[in-house]
Order: structure tokens, then sequence, then C-alpha cells
DNA sequence: ATAGGTATTATTTTCGAAAATAGACCGTGG
DNA sequence: CCACGGTCTATTTTCGAAAATAATACCTAT
């Protein structure tokens, strides 16, 4: 089903002399226990460690994750918000399921808050915006210098081209808008790497990112929004076009 | 603070032949005790029955609502994502504040999100689209007639109301869009019952309404988008105009 | 055989006690 | 007087047991 060894914590030690090896805490993302499940089980369920449309058991979870019933449940629930578990009410929990349907509509809906955002950057992105995206894009250049070949698998990509992705569209300060987009990221997150366990070779993005970056920096609004457009739909059909024995059919 | 008497729990009544009149059950909303209590929890916040700002503390919910701890602490979690709630670690719950800032990135986010679900509404809806548009006017026009001054305060014509502007985008099915947009509502109605306690008079909704249901039927899509985008911002307007006194101020 | 009910088991949901943490209070030494 | 440190209190967070509910297996009467 999936892994998390109960994994030896050593975080945090405090900065007494030598006092014990401080088992202490295998909180690594946020302070309470529920909020780091959550971000777990996130990253489980993006990255289809679990699989789309599972069950997700409170006995299961308890000895995967070594958390009781309550704290699984405030962590369910948090997800249940994202679109990323489904509650059926008295029936427990499942990971959400992948149907074309789904990415159709995440895809869509993710076009039309990208480009409003990108919209507001490029009108009022000042200095720091400009520097984060070209730096960020220069790092995710030299990631996939570094990895010829498949970078999409690559965890430190993965990393860099969110971060590129999210400096893009840094400029419009939107808190509302951002959260919804950083949500919709992921749902599309674990629709690309659905896709990317059987697309034979990736595509130029290297090109593509630079574009979007070259036309926003050069406030070319409606270049530059054509081509994320472009950039969002087509890995959209990518996963239809590799993984589409995956989706569900309705 | 709040209302909700303890009131008797009468639950599960097994189906023996003439048991007591069954008054089963004070749950309104969902199957579970957790998703009930979000909704009324949603409910004293969006009418401001619980203040902005206001601490949520759990002994108090407690005695509120007559739940344990991990249930009220679901419930909170849900709201948290909905923004109706902030949640700091280690540091408990509290309602969120209301301020112009997330007023006007609330309303700008809603004019985006209902002039793309308008749009499709215009572009797809069928008869049936046709048939709710028009008699949730109606019957918002009726509960207008009867309640003449002021309706905005009056919980059915809250009800028609939200039905009528829900019928207007139900056209354009996007589960993701719609899910972004009610939720948008809600945090807009708290702001809108903020208003309501200080507003002198209630301006020409029924018009206004009207008019945008016009349009929509007419399949005027432009006149259609700058009639809701003027009545969601003079909404929005009309909070900082008559409650501003209420805004923390940043 | 089979529909319909009934006991059994599996699983979720809810509870209140116990642990962990933050916040307030208070005295002490500089 | 103020800063620092430690104790006590208020509050949140986590746990595992207990209750409620759904799923399954089994039995009986038609």
């Amino acid at each position: 089903m999936l892994s998390h060894g109960k994994a030896a914590n050593t975080t945090s030690i405090e900065g007494k002399p030598m006092t014990a090896p401080a088992v202490r805490s295998r909180k690594e993302f946020g302070k309470t226990l529920a909020v780091d499940i959550t971000h777990r089980l996130r990253q489980d369920i993006v990255a289809c460690r679990l699989k789309p449309g599972e069950p997700l058991k409170f006995d299961a979870l308890r000895l995967a994750f070594g958390a009781s019933f309550t704290t699984l449940r405030e962590a369910l629930t948090s997800l249940t918000a994202d679109g990323l578990v489904i509650a059926e009410e008295q029936r427990g929990f499942r990971v959400a399921p992948v149907t074309t349907e789904d990415l159709f509509d995440v895809t869509n809906t993710r076009v039309l808050i990208e480009i409003e955002l990108l919209k507001r950057s490029i009108e009022n992105g000042g200095d720091d915006w400009e520097i984060a995206v070209m730096s960020t894009l220069h790092r995710l250049g030299r990631i996939e210098e570094r990895l010829s070949g498949n970078h999409v698998e690559d965890p430190e990509w993965k990393i860099a081209h969110r971060q590129f992705h999210e400096a893009l569209v840094s400029g419009g300060a939107s808190p509302t808008l951002l959260g919804i987009r950083a949500s919709l990221f992921e749902r599309a997150e674990r629709y690309r790497n659905l896709s990317s366990m059987f697309r034979p070779q990736s595509r130029d993005k290297v090109g593509e990112h630079r574009a979007i970056m070259q036309a926003a920096i050069a406030r070319d609004t409606d270049l530059a929004i054509s081509l994320i457009d472009r950039h969002i739909r087509s890995t959209s059909d990518n996963v239809v076009k590799y993984a589409s024995h995956l989706l569900t059919q309705p």
C-alpha cells in the first residue's frame, strides 16, 4: 500500500550540551502532528503512491503513519477540501479518483486562474518579481542540464518547476487566488505524475518555460497568456495521450 | 456568545413498535455529527453571530454545540479551508477577521469566477437553465413584494437570493468552479450581513436582478457580464460605505 | 431456490481523559 | 525598575476505548 517506515526521528535537538539523542517529534512540515500528516498524505496522493480510488481505511493508515484515528481524520478532512480525498459519510474516505472529466475541469479552471494571476503579475510585478522569475527559471535549466532526459520524475526538478510557476504568478498578490491556484496545481500534478510513468520522451519544456519567461518580463501580456494557456493544456493533453488507460471513464 | 441549546439527544430509537415520538437526531444537514456541526458553525459565522476575529475556544464550543473536542476540531478544520476560520497552530482557532483587503480580494475573485460561469451558462444553458433562472427570480420578487422594505435581513429572502445566483451560473457545469464560487459567495455574504445591520435603505436590487436575468436569457453575454460585474462590486462598495468602521484596517 | 430478515463482523465515528504546549504570574537579581 | 527564569494555570492537541453504523454471513419461511 505505501511506505513510511516509522522513520527514526531526530529533528529539533535543543541546545543543551549532551542531552539524550532526542527522538522528539517527527514533525517535518508543521507544528502539529495533524498538519504534518496532512502534508505527508498529500504527497503520497499527489505522487500516486496512494492510488486513485483506493479506500483509505483507518487501521491501515494508523499503522502507516503512527497516528490515531482522530488525528488522521483531521488530516483527511483537510485533504477533502483540496479535492484530493473523497469523503463518503459513514463509509469512510478514499483517494479521489482520476477521470478525464476531472482532468479537463481542473485544466480549464487552472487556465482561467493562472491567466488572471499572470496578467496581474505582468501589470504590477516589480524588480523582485522579475528576479524571482528569472532565477527560478535559471535553476530549472541547470537541473535539466544535469539530468539529461527524463527530468519529470526527479523530485528536485519537480520542486524547481513548481517554484518557477509560483514565481511567475507571485506578482499579483491575491491570497485567495493564489490559494486556489496552489490547490489546482497539486491536483494537476497528480495527473502529471500519472502520465510521466508512461510518457516515452519529455517534450521541450525548457524552451516553453523560457518563452513564457521572456514574454512575461517583456510585459507582453497577450503573448504570455497564450503561451501559458498552451503550456497548461498541452501538459493535460499529454496525460490523456499517455495515461488514458488509467483514467476511469464515466 | 451564541445560541444552540444543549438539545436533548434522543437519537437512534430502534424500530420497536410504540416507542416515543422520535425526536431523532439533531443532524439536520449531514449524516455525521461533524459535518452537521460544520454547517451550523458556518451559519453562525456567516451570520456574524460569531464575531469576526473572535477566538473559538473548545470549552465554549463544546458547551454550545454539545460535541466533543475531536468532532469540533474536524468542523473547524473544514471551515479553515473555506476561509471562514483561521487556525494558528498550537494556539487554536478563531473566526476569520474581516478586512477591507480581504473584502476586495474576495470581490475581485468572485467577479472573475462568476463571469466565467455566467459566460458558460449563457453559452451552454438549456431549457432547464432558463426555467431555473426565471423561476428563482420570480420567487425572489414575490418575497420582496411581501416584505416591503428591508428584505436583506430576512432569512427567506437570503435563501431565495442565493438560489437565484446559483441558478444563473448552474448552466456551466464545472464542479471545481462551482465549488469555488459557493465558498466565495459565503465569504461575501458575511460581509453583506455585516453591512446590512447599518445600511439605511436597500437599493433597487429587484431591478438589478431582473436586468441580469433578461440579459442572460437573451444570451447577451457582454451585457450580462457587465451587469453582474457591477452588481457584485456595488454590493461590496456598499459594505465599505456602511460598515467600514467594522473592518479592521491593516 | 430465494427473498427477507437477523446475528456477526468490520469499520467508521464520537467521546472524554491524558499529554503537550502556550500564556500568565510571580519572585529574584542585576 | 526591568529583565530573566521558573512555576502554575489555561488551552490545545493527541490518544485509544466505546458507541454507532454499515457490510457480510447465515438462517428461515415461502
